[in-house]
RNA sequence: CCGCCCUUAGCUCAGACUGGUAGAGCAGUCGACUGUAGAUCGACUUGCCCCCCGUUCAAAUCGGGGAGGGCGGACCA
C-alpha cells in the first residue's frame, strides 16, 4: 500500500486532499497528531483514530498523541493531577493496542499551554474570533452542557496546538471538524501555516444503527469489556443482511454498524477474517478484504449470527492485550 | 444590581390555581417469533417531585429563604 493510501484508506473526509497528496510525497519524518482528553479506559472511538495512527506510522510519519490534561480541565473533567493519572492509562493502553513506542510522542498538553509566548497567540486568537464562530467549533464536542466562556477558549487552543507542536497533519474525527476548519482560517491570519486534516467517520450506535456510536448513552465497546461482555453487546446490535438498512419509521438513517465495525477496526488490522461456521450451516468461511464480506453478507451467503461471533471474536483479540494492561495497572 | 420564567422517571413533559405520600409518551428490562439484531406482539420496572425552613392532621402542590438553569433591563416604538 503506497503512502497516499495509507494516510487516506477509511478517512471520512481529507482537507485538502492536494495537500496530503503532497505530503505523501515525502512523509518520511513529518508529523502528525491526534488530540484525546484524558480517559481512564479506551472505547472503539480512541481506536478507530489510533488506527489511523498506525497507518501514518506504517508510511513512516511521526505520531504526536496530545493527551489534552488542559483542555480536559477547561471542559470540567477534573482536577489536573486526576486528568494527569488518567493519561497515564491512556497512553499504556496505547501502547498495549500497537501504537509503536519507537515512533509516538505524548505530550501533556501542560507542558506548553501556560507558556507566555502560546498564551499570547492565544489572546491574539480571542480578538481574531467571535463568539457565534469558536461556539460552533465546539458544538459537537460540548454536547449538551452550558456554554461557558472556557468553551470558547478550547477551540481556540487546538488551532494553537497545531502550531505549537510543530505539525504537518491534524488527525480527528469528523466531530474535531469545525476546529480544523477554523483553525485552517485563522493560523493564517497568525502568519502560521495552514496545515491538512484528515478525519476519521464517526460509527453508528451500536444496537440501533442511528446516529453516532458514544453519544452519551448506547453501548459502547471499550479496554475495560471482557470477552462475555463483547460477546453481548455484538450480538446485541442492530444487523440486518444489508449494507445499507433502510431508514427507521422516524426517516432517520441507519447503517449497519456490525459492518461498520468490520470495515473500521477488524480489516484493517487483520490480513484474514475466518468465519467459524458449523458444517449444519455450510462449513468455516475466509475473507481477506471487507466487501467480500460485506458482500456475502448482502448475498446471505454470511448470515448475521455467524458474522457477529466472528466481529466479537477479532474485536476481543484488539483488546485483549489493552484490557491485559488495565488489569495490571489497576492490580 | 434589578425583573420575569424554569427545575417532577434515563429523556420530553403533565399534575400545582381548588393540599390527601405521583402520571403519560419515548427509552429500558424480560419473554414469544425469526438461526442475529430490528419490526411486531405479550408482560414488567422506573422517582431524595432541586435543597432548607415554615403553615397544616396531611405539602410535588401553600408561604419564606437558598441553589442551578434560561431570558430581559441603551435608543427607537
Amino acid at each position: 500500500m503506497d503512502a497516499y493510501e495509507l494516510l487516506t484508506r477509511n478517512a471520512e473526509e481529507v482537507v485538502t486532499d492536494e495537500e496530503v497528496r503532497d505530503l505523501a510525497e515525502d512523509p518520511e519524518g513529518k508529523r502528525a497528531y491526534v488530540g484525546y482528553e484524558p480517559s481512564g479506559v479506551l472505547h472503539l472511538g480512541h481506536l478507530l483514530t489510533a488506527n489511523k495512527l498506525i497507518d501514518l506510522q506504517e508510511a513512516g510519519v511521526e505520531v504526536v498523541i496530545l493527551l489534552a490534561d488542559a483542555h480536559a480541565y477547561l471542559n470540567e473533567k477534573g482536577s489536573l493531577e486526576e486528568i494527569r493519572a488518567t493519561a497515564e492509562q491512556m497512553k499504556a493502553q496505547f501502547l498495549a493496542y500497537g501504537l509503536d513506542e519507537e515512533r509516538t510522542e505524548f505530550v501533556y498538553g501542560s507542558t506548553f499551554q501556560f507558556d507566555e509566548a502560546y498564551t499570547r497567540d492565544l489572546h491574539t486568537l480571542e480578538q481574531a474570533t467571535t463568539m457565534n464562530r469558536a461556539q460552533r467549533a465546539m458544538a459537537e464536542i460540548q454536547g449538551d452542557e452550558t456554554a461557558k466562556v472556557s468553551h470558547l477558549v478550547y477551540p481556540l487552543m487546538q488551532t494553537l496546538d497545531i502550531e505549537y507542536l510543530d505539525l504537518d497533519l491534524a488527525v480527528g474525527g469528523l466531530d474535531q471538524r469545525k476546529v480544523h476548519m477554523l483553525a485552517r482560517e485563522k493560523l493564517p491570519e497568525l502568519d502560521y501555516e495552514v496545515r491538512p486534516a484528515i478525519h476519521t467517520p464517526i460509527l453508528a450506535d451500536l444496537t440501533t444503527g442511528e446516529g453516532k456510536m458514544s453519544s452519551s448513552e448506547g453501548v459502547t465497546i471499550s479496554m475495560e469489556d471482557s470477552t462475555d461482555d463483547l460477546e453481548e453487546k455484538v450480538n446485541s446490535a442492530y444487523c440486518p443482511p444489508t449494507r445499507d438498512p433502510e431508514p427507521d419509521d422516524e426517516g432517520n438513517e441507519r447503517e449497519n454498524p456490525v459492518l461498520e465495525l468490520f470495515e473500521y477496526h477488524v480489516f484493517p488490522r487483520f490480513d484474514e477474517v475466518v468465519v467459524e461456521r458449523p458444517e449444519k450451516y455450510g462449513g468455516d468461511l475466509t475473507y481477506e478484504g471487507y466487501e467480500a464480506l460485506a458482500a456475502d453478507l448482502e448475498s446471505g451467503e454470511l448470515h448475521p449470527a455467524d458474522a457477529k461471533g466472528t466481529l466479537a471474536t477479532y474485536l476481543d483479540e484488539l483488546i485483549a492485550p489493552g484490557r491485559e494492561k488495565l488489569r495490571e495497572i489497576r492490580g
